[in-house]
DNA sequence: GAAGATTGATTACTCAATCTTG
DNA sequence: CAAGATTGAGTAATCAATCTTC
């Protein structure tokens, strides 16, 4: 016979969870602030810079960009609104396939995000690293691999 | 003399940072969107409903609410007062002092509870322990746990 | 009709200012 | 003046609808 019952987490996991939540929530907001205050950008703004930044020719289809920062097409949309409006991004449309938008990072964008990397790095080191041995930054890229592996399958 | 240069993130340092920060982004989305579709709430409310659930009487002063859920003052208050509006919570002056407020989870608000806990546990289940075994369950307490203790000293 | 991308409306979050009580 | 909590304004997020090109 059928077992419907939902299958709760163990004592061991839920404080896992709880601690998972709370350290996420904390260091993004930690990120964030540091970010916004120090190069006036949030974290996804970053993200989206430095993806940019190494591409070929600092740029990107607004659709792989947003696959590779795992943001909505929207929200992409949106930020990249924001980001042209800074003057750190500029937008062509794509020749080859007229459907398409190429988002280039501009010179001024990139001098934006070299500015904010230091800062950002050190909050990075200063949050994370610095408290992992080589260990722990294996664990960590192998729980966040098997999460991203489940989620994307 | 003195070393200014940022100490920049190794090679297996910058993999796994990119992979958490997706798979953080991957995870929460989704267990929001579950929660929205399933039980029309976020998962910030869920954890402020389940915190209440788990207070005596089913009750915590907001200040103190706001410390166990890491939410900022001003975001509870906004949150609360959407859960108010639904029903689950209420609010009331704290006798003793009566600077303070008291958040009570409402029966309603208990229900909704219980109604959404069994699809986002599963999800919590799917998404994350479902690939791990106890060693990664065990790597997750205490990733979380250094990154907690780091921003909240 | 599907893919690429954007828009507008709604909802949520942040930040600074405010109000009240200790 | 500090602590507890809320408010309103401004900014950013989501969601559904739209437009264009393949």
């Amino acid at each position: 016979m059928a077992d419907d019952r939902p299958r709760w987490l163990s004592g061991d996991e839920q404080a896992a969870w709880r601690a998972f939540l709370d350290a996420v929530r904390l260091l993004i907001d930690s990120l964030d602030a540091q970010l916004q205050a120090d190069a006036g950008m949030s974290l996804a703004d970053y993200e989206v810079l430095a993806q940019l930044s190494e591409s070929p020719g600092r740029e990107r289809r607004m659709s792989g960009l947003a696959d590779s920062v795992f943001l909505s097409r929207s929200r992409l949309s949106h930020a990249v609104a924001r980001l042209e409006g800074a003057g750190w991004v500029e937008r062509r449309k794509c020749p080859s396939d007229r459907r398409g938008t190429y988002c280039r990072l501009t010179d001024a964008g990139f001098a934006a995000l070299e500015a904010a990397a230091p800062g950002h790095v050190e909050a990075v080191r200063r949050y994370v690293f610095d408290a992992f041995g080589c260990d722990e930054v294996t664990h960590l890229a192998r729980l966040s691999e098997a999460i991203r592996s489940r989620l994307t399958s």
